[in-house]
DNA sequence: CCGCGACGTCAGACTTTCGTCATTCCATCC
DNA sequence: GGATGGAATGACGAAAGTCTGACGTCGCGG
């Protein structure tokens, strides 16, 4: 799994960054200064980096600069506040590999981090895609497989399914669901039944009997890896 | 291997230039001038250009132009001497892709250089011609045809269909398509739609149920190869 | 100077998806 | 078997996302 590194002092930024970046499968790591970042970064690697431009201290650019400066290519987005053109290009030539204009969308952002990563896919090992058995879901692409046919799956079915696969024989309640795949800390349990429904009668052969997406009775549902 | 040519009438920067380009593991030519570079880029493809803002006769910004009028689309970076504001958007406006003010450490050029070539998209080496089934995008002849029949494509449409056709089956969003198509840091992402829908109305049989570049709900546009 | 095409923008129509709710169904326990 | 609480279903309005047609600007060539 890709470990990624979150640098922003906002705490809520960084929480909700964190909480996407989770759903969609990274190991994720958090810090809220340039100085912790390094230190960080320098006892566990990262595959990717996200950085906020503005950080009390040190700022991004001069972060950026300091990892590179260690003979470290490890890819670097950057978070700016304006997006200017003269921003992107001072990003760029302190080494950054792409940049993420605030405000963005936390979809987005998740977006440019598979973007970037399958860039230097050569180098690094970085799967896209998940799968189990004849299921193949697919990141970069966007796109979910049953054997030969291609399904059509909706943005929150596509999420809840790649999370299910990234974490199968698991049981987890709908809260937790609710938290790692929507996002949310409060919300209606009733809308992850809804979506466990609709995502089954596409990827169950007879959805009133779920085989691989099991219900667990007064808990929540379980991802059900084949064999 | 990808060829890249140094523009510049100062013998030492050339040199080292030179020398670090080599030792990354690009083939490298050399220029003194805006009229050989031009004379060189006729002859001898070449998948970047580093362009000096100043140069003797005709400067970086009109060599740039040149380029550009020709249809040829290389990825330039400029070398500035002062690092000014107006020479940075002066020199995009003319077509260059990327910045390096100097004093630049050449360690620093060579980064950039990898950077942009990644960001071009196609690994080290720009093909001369993209292709799906029977729709061909030539760059070196700015030409789209469509089977027998050659498509009236406008610079944006041939921009993005060609940027399609070098990614295929990935799933971008508007904003990494203003970025990666455009250049733009900002923007309206109804730009993509609507440039979208043209493109479409020029290569789908059927505009209103697109087949080839497929709407992804929720997150963007993604080129369906062919079977 | 005028006409034209390319481009970016916008408002409104249209489509798809989302979250919620009432109702029905069913596993579990007594 | 009946009661009970959680789970599945079908339906619906709201919200979000996309498409479409039209318009103003700009640069270019006549």
């Amino acid at each position: 799994m890709a470990r990624v590194m979150v640098v922003d002092d906002d705490v809520t930024v960084r929480e909700v960054v964190v909480t996407y970046l989770r759903a969609a499968g990274y190991d994720v790591g958090e810090a809220a200064d340039g100085e912790s970042a390094l230190t960080d970064l320098r006892e566990r690697r990262a595959d990717l980096v996200v950085l906020d431009l503005m950080l009390p201290g040190m700022d991004g650019l001069e972060v950026c600069s300091r990892i590179r400066a260690k003979g470290d290519d490890v890819p670097v987005i950057m978070l700016t506040a304006l997006g200017s053109e003269t921003d992107r290009v001072v990003g760029l030539e302190h080494g950054a590999d792409d940049y993420v204009t605030k405000p963005f969308s936390p979809r987005e952002l998740v977006l440019r981090v598979e973007s970037v990563l399958r860039r230097v896919g050569e180098r690094g090992t970085v799967k896209g895609s998940v799968s189990d058995g004849d299921l193949v879901v697919d990141s970069t692409e966007h796109s979910a497989t049953l054997g030969e046919r291609r399904l059509a799956l909706t943005v929150r079915e596509f999420d809840l399914l790649r999370f299910f696969l990234s974490n199968p024989g698991q049981a987890f309640s709908r809260d937790e669901l609710l938290q790692r795949v929507w996002g949310w800390s409060f919300g209606d349990q009733s809308t992850v039944t809804v979506h466990v429904r609709r995502l089954r009668e596409k990827i169950e052969l007879d959805p009133t009997h779920p085989v691989r997406l099991a219900t667990v009775w007064g808990v929540g549902y379980r991802w059900e890896p084949l064999s």
